[in-house]
DNA sequence: TAAGTATATTAGAAAACACTAATATACTAA
DNA sequence: TTAGTATATTAGTGTTTTCTAATATACTTA
């Protein structure tokens, strides 16, 4: 795809947003913002991650269009810029509900 | 979760299932396959990738549990396990081809 | 059984990714 | 202007992923 002169490569963009989510922080990270807006300092409430590793993820779901992020005062309020993203990570969360359903059939019979 | 005394961690099985996908080789691979059941000698017509490298990938998908196959003859034939994958697809080619869109529109202005 | 075809596995080197610690930036409030 | 709070960036190191080349396995057919 080459729109106004730009080459655009569609897969590559692609391959982009799935692997800034294929990452269990940054999973968490688009799920709790699946509810709305949040600050970074509300993010980092997990002790899972630093304040700097936090940072670097966002900036990773930044760059693949998967978040947005505005000013107020002194915090950065971060919201998923697109609700595909959501109905995404919906179909991951069902194949897995599916897969262990499907799993746990197995083991009792 | 917990099922049978088997411990399963959903949110590592759906990080497995993003990450699968998250590689330019296997996408196509499993876009090809959307069509339809192929064998791996139909996937490697590709020149973009060595027999070997396309093996490899397709245990990755295997073992993601996005592709099953079954031996027909000499042959092997991959399908997409589950249709949810193609859905799953589908939302990301409408992401990127919304964001594309959008993208234009703003060259043009 | 031997040779051929289709596919998988292994080993090892190069590239990409992720984390920590330290530092920088950008606002706000005193 | 200074100090404080919230967030981002950088550098460096350890880990994971990916690729290539070589080899192995599993069928089929002569």
């Amino acid at each position: 795809m080459n729109l106004g002169g730009v080459g655009v490569n569609v897969e590559e963009l692609e391959v982009k947003i799935l692997k800034a989510l294929a990452h269990p922080i940054r999973l968490k990270i688009v799920k709790k913002l699946r509810n709305g807006t949040l600050c970074v300092c509300d993010l980092n409430t997990d002790v899972e991650f630093s304040q700097s590793n936090l940072s670097q993820h966002l900036r990773i779901l930044r760059d693949a269009d998967i978040v947005t992020y505005e000013r107020e005062g002194t915090k950065i309020l971060y919201s998923i810029k697109n609700e595909e993203i959501i109905k995404l990570i919906d179909i991951v969360e069902k194949i897995i509900f599916n897969e262990i359903t499907e799993m746990s059939k197995n083991i009792r019979s």
